[in-house]
DNA sequence: AAAGTGAATGAACATATGCTCATATAGAAT
DNA sequence: ATTCTATATGAGCATATGTTCATTCACTTT
């Protein structure tokens, strides 16, 4: 067989695909990000629509500002946090409506 | 704000999403798949192709198996892998081309 | 039948992940 | 100035994940 026959990846590219499917892979990003897509929330607003505590929706916010998947806004002692990657939104959009059509 | 003025998601449809975002988050299976979706491969050949060991690679279209993303058939001793789910691959590809026109 | 080959599988292990708990921070209200 | 409110952050912990190593399995070849 020949071994060439292929076009390959650069590691830099898998890494970097690994790494937006791992921002995916997670129910509770997967809900934020949901939210995300239809309003800008506070992170209060997203707390409660999802009985989480501050924390873990703060952490997993801090997750998804460091991969500038959503950004924000302040006001106050409150922020709007809104998504900040058309891409990554189309996909999850896609994935969703691939399921909910089944 | 009124709280209810969005759509939800049913866990089952996050579960879901989350298994399939899973699937693709790891560089291993992007690779794997990225070869399948090209040409119908061997363990061995994959093996070579990735540099990997026998095993891991085993167990990594184990993965990929149980969630029905591949299948296989026999001949021999070989066992040839083949996709199984073209909205995967779709999916995939799109953010890999997505990554690599940037 | 015995040995060889290609692949699957289970246990073990190190690292990654996602949460909780406690605390810090910064602006608002008193 | 003090207290309150909204959010961020760090440590700790339990679970999940991906690999290796050893072994097993099914089929082929001799």
């Amino acid at each position: 067989m020949q071994q060439n026959a292929h076009s390959f990846l650069s590691p830099d590219t898998v890494d970097e695909a690994s790494r937006t499917f791992k921002a995916l892979a997670d129910p509770t990003r997967i809900k934020i990000l949901y939210l995300l897509s239809q309003e800008e929330c506070s992170v209060n607003h997203i707390t409660e629509v999802l009985e989480m505590t501050q924390s873990a929706v703060s952490h997993q916010l801090s997750f998804l500002r460091n991969l500038r998947l959503v950004k924000y806004r302040r006001e106050g002692n409150t922020f709007y946090y809104t998504y900040d990657d058309e891409h990554v939104i189309t996909i999850l959009n896609q994935v969703l409506s691939h399921i909910e059509c089944k």
